[in-house]
DNA sequence: GTAAAAAATGTAAACGTTTTTATTTTCAAT
DNA sequence: ATTGAAAATAAAAACGTTTACATTTTTTAC
């Protein structure tokens, strides 16, 4: 009621209260040991008194930091991202940090713009979502580079970033060995996106569980593009050929859950006719008819590590390279059984 | 190669390298017409030479704002979050603005955390999708408030904050308008969590259309919590009645998705014999089967608008109360058909 | 009780801008 | 040429901190 709209309190209101110095003030709320502690009670009931906070500008000016890390990604609709950013929101409130979040979109512009944002030390950490470097502005080279960062679910083709992910080689051998101890001998693999470092992975842990199985000739991959049309248009394009498979390791389950749909609207049965295993564990494979056997992604944790390792590692403002290749789990659901070989010869 | 590690140019560098003064330097960067064209060439090229761009903080810190807007939400894995953020986003990043975002989870500790960033001017303003305004501190009323605010998809209690949002009322009509207009008679409304202001909203736009209708007997909801669980278990309870309806509006997707899952569990099929709907259109909705029929929110749009609306009236630091309500469009897919009345009786 | 050492506090310089106010330059009109 | 106004530039203050350095006060040891 004495003073309205008063302007917020300064340190110095705080002093002249307490009847000291800012120097003095200042160190009583960063080194409360080094000030008697006559002293630290006057000021802080001047602060009680003013309702004083410090002025995060003016520290960040002072101390030459943002306090805030930006989290880029692609896109925000892609169904790993709350996941992850919860995960990285977690830790970072918890140690004092914002986050400023970016979706590219796979656009060059808005890239650029993200791009001047980190140049102009608007942020002190850098959460990478996206797979690639962005691009470095060529004229800027001088002196202003890319914050420290840490790369996330995406593998880098850098090899000198902080990586924090899913061994996919072993989850991935992890899902298909579950298919071949169902008895399942002939699995196709339906792909991401075409160069997708990611569905690479994948593909190559496809392969190695086969290779420890009876009979090779069954490896067989079709290409699709990590989206539920894609699974469905892969499914269209197999039914072309006469030798059908029995069960489907998808690349993620987006494709996955198409694929069940393009057999259930062919008239199949999953899991009776066909097993249908995804990869990720995203939100909605379990409201899914059949529900989707899948392997989880721990999406959180690995939120919260890579955001850890960063902010361990920002005093120093560089980040010793260490990577977390975290396992996921086969999440166990209705998708899948053994194969009725009687059906198909 | 020239120096490694060189320190960010600063505007005192620039002014130095085009033989003028730091005030001018500043002038030719805001307002280019207040000075002269020979000098306007010096300074860019200086600007050129040096890779200089102006330090934000030191910005902030003189101009007293943060070009940083928070986002609050309860929780960033709502299915409607990844939309209105993209909106939020891409608008933000149009007009130079940062987003911070905080996930409160319900939790009062991580809420007041956030009000401390709120408080401390770290932000210039605020979007709120929690519903509720963070909790004001009490010994904190003393000039710190908080930033103008702008409400969106969550009605507020507050009648002087301005709201971006479906008109929930009527898409609701819409969606039973829909049912009726199939031949239903007996349409049941599943709830979403007690107390939920939007479920209070769109239960009054399902007896509103109800209303117009011929007989008034089977207005009947049954409560739920929202979740696609949430759905199961209603379905569940509603069979122990006798009288079964013929068609289902739900509080939300997930929930119709429960409920669907449930009915399909019983040996029922949707639509043939119960026709479901639901309510968000989630990028999901499309994705389940049979594909749900529902009513979209423009959740994109509802962010761009509400951004919008924000930054155009930062300036004044006021918001003036002004509320958009959308309307939402019915989604017509698989899960409704009209009622076979020869089998209930 | 005093000198030296240690502890507590104060002073003032940064951090990098924007902007008000003061000064210089330009230019038209006499 | 000289004046006065207008335009362009410069000087300096302010934004609110942290911290190196200088100073004062307290403590310790004799």
């Amino acid at each position: 009621m004495e003073k309205i709209t008063k302007k917020p309190a300064t340190i110095e209101d705080v002093a002249k209260i307490a009847g000291v110095s800012i120097a003095t003030v200042s160190r009583a709320l960063h080194f409360p040991e080094k000030v008697t502690q006559s002293t630290r009670k006057k000021i802080t009931s001047a602060i009680a008194r003013t309702g004083y906070r410090a002025n995060p500008m003016a520290q960040n000016l002072r101390m030459q930091r943002s306090k805030m890390v930006m989290v880029l990604t692609n896109s925000i609709s892609d169904p790993n991202f709350p996941g992850i950013l919860t995960g990285l929101e977690k830790i970072a409130n918890q140690r004092g940090y914002g986050l400023l979040i970016g979706a590219t979109e796979g656009k060059a512009n808005l890239e650029e713009n993200y791009m001047r944002f980190l140049a102009s030390g608007m942020t002190d950490g850098l959460i990478l979502l996206t797979g690639s470097i962005p691009i470095q502005d060529v004229e800027q080279d001088r002196g202003n580079r890319l914050p420290p960062l840490v790369s996330v679910s995406q593998p880098i083709e850098h090899t000198d970033v902080s990586y924090v992910g899913i061994d996919n080689i072993n989850a991935s051998k992890l899902a298909v060995e579950y298919l071949l101890s169902l008895g399942h001998k002939r699995i196709v693999y339906i792909s991401g996106p075409q160069g997708d470092a990611v569905s690479e992975l994948r593909h190559q842990g496809y392969c190695a569980a086969l290779a420890n199985s009876f009979d090779e000739s069954y490896v067989w991959k079709v290409n699709a593009n990590g989206t539920s049309e894609g699974g469905r248009s892969a499914i269209e394009q197999l039914f072309i050929k006469d030798k059908l498979p029995t069960a489907f390791f998808c690349y993620n389950d987006d494709t996955a859950i198409g694929a069940i749909s393009a057999l259930q609207s062919r008239g199949f049965n999953v899991p009776k006719d066909f097993s249908v295993i995804g990869f990720d564990d995203i939100p909605f494979a379990n409201n899914v008819t059949p529900a989707l056997t899948t392997i989880r992604q721990p999406r959180r944790q690995m939120g919260e590590i890579a955001m850890n390792h960063l902010l361990d590692n920002l005093p120093d403002r560089s980040i010793p390279i260490e990577s977390a290749l975290l396992h996921g789990d086969l999440i166990v659901r209705d998708s899948c059984t053994t194969p009725d070989h009687s059906k198909f010869k």
